[in-house]
DNA sequence: GTCTATAGTTGGATAGAC
DNA sequence: GTCTATCCAACTATAGAC
């Protein structure tokens, strides 16, 4: 029962204080209970952090997938659009998605590879599952534009920057970025002048 | 004269572990003497992270303007293109770049406020020189577009998302991200369909 | 300015009672 | 499954000799 709750209290210290900073009497105090209770659940810090992370991963893996399941009968450019709405809703003020970012970028050096493991197939999974829904999209005819895959890339792009934003400052000028980055994105890729 | 050799190896070590993650020990260690000798230059861990921290602001922010100056008889979309290159020549495996993003996205939290005084300025700096340089331009002639301040938010937004990738993965990747990217923004920047 | 020695604290982790 | 008590290692930091 309470092994959730531990989860839950070291998602929030991971995200805020990363692997090193996070404590594990820190995280007791929060739970409400003794340090030495957390290793009835769980083997040590490390065990703790990959559990954490593991779920956080998925969670956030299964939420974006849906998010294009929920939407795929519209059109390609309010789907795309939409998902900076939606990233912001979900994971705007979240540790899991503060966590997630802090682990990709900078990995405890300690589980390097432990983390690769789990970062990466997130990662190409993520930018896979774009290209071939552009691909198919481009194929329709729903989805004009010079070069599906380059738009897939710069798509990432924007996404991951406007998503620096949203860590760095506020959901304010995330939006003021996402207005003014998609206008032109969006018309950067449909407007194709003499078929470059 | 040992004290420039400290904050060089005390920088490599922020960089990969993080304020919380590095020992004084360890940075002593890499420097060749024993801990102790850091309070002889230093008033202790914090004093040294901040001494370390403004100085490759000021560097960071010294190359930047220092590119610009150098570039400033090229086009507009010259400069913002090898912007790009300069990053990955300059920073690209660099330990300051690494440090610098690191400690704007997930700073300390026991000296948070101290960072936010250097980071801001160095932020809002940018994106006011920016800015600046691009309405020089956008009134100059030499740089036609609809909205020179969203192009301007719209190409930090690729900068961010272009070191992420940097960070992240590999200059390889990088580069294919900026290739990508910048077609599409400069089609969409440039081209002004029915003058939007 | 650098060292040895050491204080004082906090970290992760274990043993064993209940 | 949670607790108290405890161990040991690592950390920051200081005192004082050279």
């Amino acid at each position: 029962m309470s092994k959730l709750e531990i989860q839950k209290a070291a998602l929030s210290h991971f995200a805020r204080s990363g692997y090193e900073g996070a404590s594990l009497s820190q995280i007791a105090d929060e739970v409400g209970i003794k340090k030495p209770s957390i290793y009835a659940h769980f083997k040590g810090k490390d065990d703790l952090f990959l559990h954490v992370i593991e779920d956080v991963f998925h969670t956030v893996q299964r939420g974006i997938l849906e998010y294009f399941k929920a939407h795929k009968d519209e059109s390609p450019e309010k789907i795309l659009r939409g998902l900076f709405t939606w990233i912001l809703e979900e994971y705007g003020l979240n540790d899991a998605a503060k966590c997630l970012l802090r682990m990709i970028y900078f990995p405890p050096d300690k589980l390097y590879q432990e983390l690769a493991d789990i970062a990466n197939p997130f990662i190409d999974g993520l930018q896979r599952t774009l290209i071939k829904y552009l691909k198919k999209m481009h194929q329709n005819g729903s989805f004009v534009c010079a070069n599906y895959e380059a738009a897939a890339i710069a798509y990432l792009t924007l996404v991951d920057g406007a998503i620096v934003e949203l860590i760095y400052s506020s959901p304010d000028r995330y939006n003021k970025r996402v207005e003014a980055a998609w206008l032109i994105y969006w018309r950067g890729v449909t407007s194709c002048p003499e078929g470059v």
